[in-house]
DNA sequence: TATGTGTTTTGACATGGATCAAACTGGCAG
DNA sequence: CTGCCAGTTTGATCCATGTCAAAACACATA
């Protein structure tokens, strides 16, 4: 397993520094790392952000009890990260796309708290955690975005904890489409129709619900006219009605 | 409200600037903030941790949508997090007891996203952002337990998660009984019986749960032999039992 | 085209926890 | 001491979602 592998990775490596894009010409840099800095921050950034890698669907980024060394920035691709407990129960904790940053759990214990696994075929740039340290002394703009980075991060949970603390399934589901909606909107892709790239399984563990009820609630906002669904294919005809299923329950 | 509000502050501060206990001697300080720190980091630390303040219980530390420009180590005291939802239901996010780091939440949008309510007489540190960014580009112990912190409030967060998605009604409260107790032991206190400051509205609240179904669940352990409850009195008889609430789950 | 595998849909039924309601407790103001 | 009030306990019932099962479907491979 070594030779061959680190031979092949280290040509790899070659490779991608010649196609390498740096942030500053990156497509995502107002929703990455570089969200807010000026010019030449960016330049210092570049320092920072030097291998990217490509991850196969179906592979792990990263495993929970690796030891961790770097975060990684989504450049393309989908990601689902997932929690195992104790006794082989887990749950998917997040699902994400370009320009988030993957890997900020492991910073705490030195060690990856949760898998990350492409969803489809992916690449990251990958920014060591000890460089992100040192330059973040040097650029304030890069230590204050990173830190709003991780604090978004925790109110991205809380906002979690509310769908399955509080909502019923056909919120949770709502609620889910429309952030997924948003997000996509933000980076260019239409908000009104998109693919999922997740199961009704995937899903069901993210909101806490089994997938039949996933299923089910698909089916229900199919019947009434919210959205159109094909298998993974998702349009939502009704947005406002979308909105309505949870901002109207039964308080 | 201006000028008597500010007269008695401002004397407030006098008093408590020399009743100032340093980071230094703070017996909470290998769970705080300074935890790793070397002696002369900790002194630096001091210029920053300059000003306390104490809560009433029942009173706000800090309310969602209050600018955001100071984090807080609890001194002393115990704290629930509270987030509104548009249409007001609400969600208890944590309890929060000495040493531990209030407002992480603000950094993101410059806003808290959260209300953290005293739940008995308190009294906190209070840790102006600007100068913490500050102190943590010169001292790079700082940086990086800082950067543990938020890290660790992300992996609380998504065991929180596990608890609301995947376990059943009396694993979660047997998950919370154990978690207290292990804070409360690794804070000096008996791990074995304990007061609990919340009502069971809020543990029900941050379990995803009703307060008949906490009261229930503490009824059943309390037959099962593994607790002895009083009101808000909890001594845990059989630690082990407890453990195995969620364990033995049928899987 | 046939075959197999993983995913999704749908139906029938079971159940854990919610809901509703009533009684009980402890603390506190008068 | 009395009466009130917030919090808690307990019982009876309901219902949203889980569970189990079967069929439909999508997609890859032979």
């Amino acid at each position: 397993m070594a030779r061959p592998e680190l031979a092949r990775q280290q040509s790899t490596h070659l490779v991608l520094a010649e196609l390498k894009a740096t942030c500053a010409n990156c497509n995502l840099r107002e929703l990455c790392l570089p969200a807010g800095l000026s010019d030449q921050e960016l330049e210092q950034l570049d320092t920072l952000v030097n291998v990217r890698r490509k991850v196969k669907r179906g592979d792990a980024l990263y495993r929970a009890g690796e030891p961790f060394d770097a975060m990684y920035a989504i450049r393309s691709g989908f990601f689902k990260t997932r929690v195992t407990y104790e006794d082989g129960r887990d749950q998917v904790t997040g699902f994400s796309m370009g320009g988030e940053i993957l890997g900020m759990d492991g910073i705490g214990q030195g060690r990856h708290n949760c898998d990350a696994v492409a969803l489809e075929d992916s690449e990251v740039c990958s920014i060591p955690y000890a460089r992100l340290e040192e330059l973040s002394r040097e650029v304030s703009g890069l230590q204050r975005h990173f830190h709003k980075i991780m604090s978004r991060e925790i109110v991205r949970e809380s906002g979690v904890m509310m769908l399955l603390g509080v909502m019923r399934a056909e919120e949770r589901i709502a609620a889910f489409l429309l952030n997924l909606s948003q997000r996509l909107g933000a980076r260019g892709y239409s908000p009104l129709e998109f693919h999922l790239r997740m199961t009704r399984e995937e899903i069901g563990s993210y909101l806490g619900l089994k997938l039949e009820t996933v299923s089910r609630a698909f089916s229900r906002f199919n019947a009434d006219g919210l959205i159109a669904v094909d298998q993974k294919f998702v349009r939502i005809i009704d947005l406002q009605g979308l909105k309505n299923v949870y901002a109207h329950h039964v308080s």
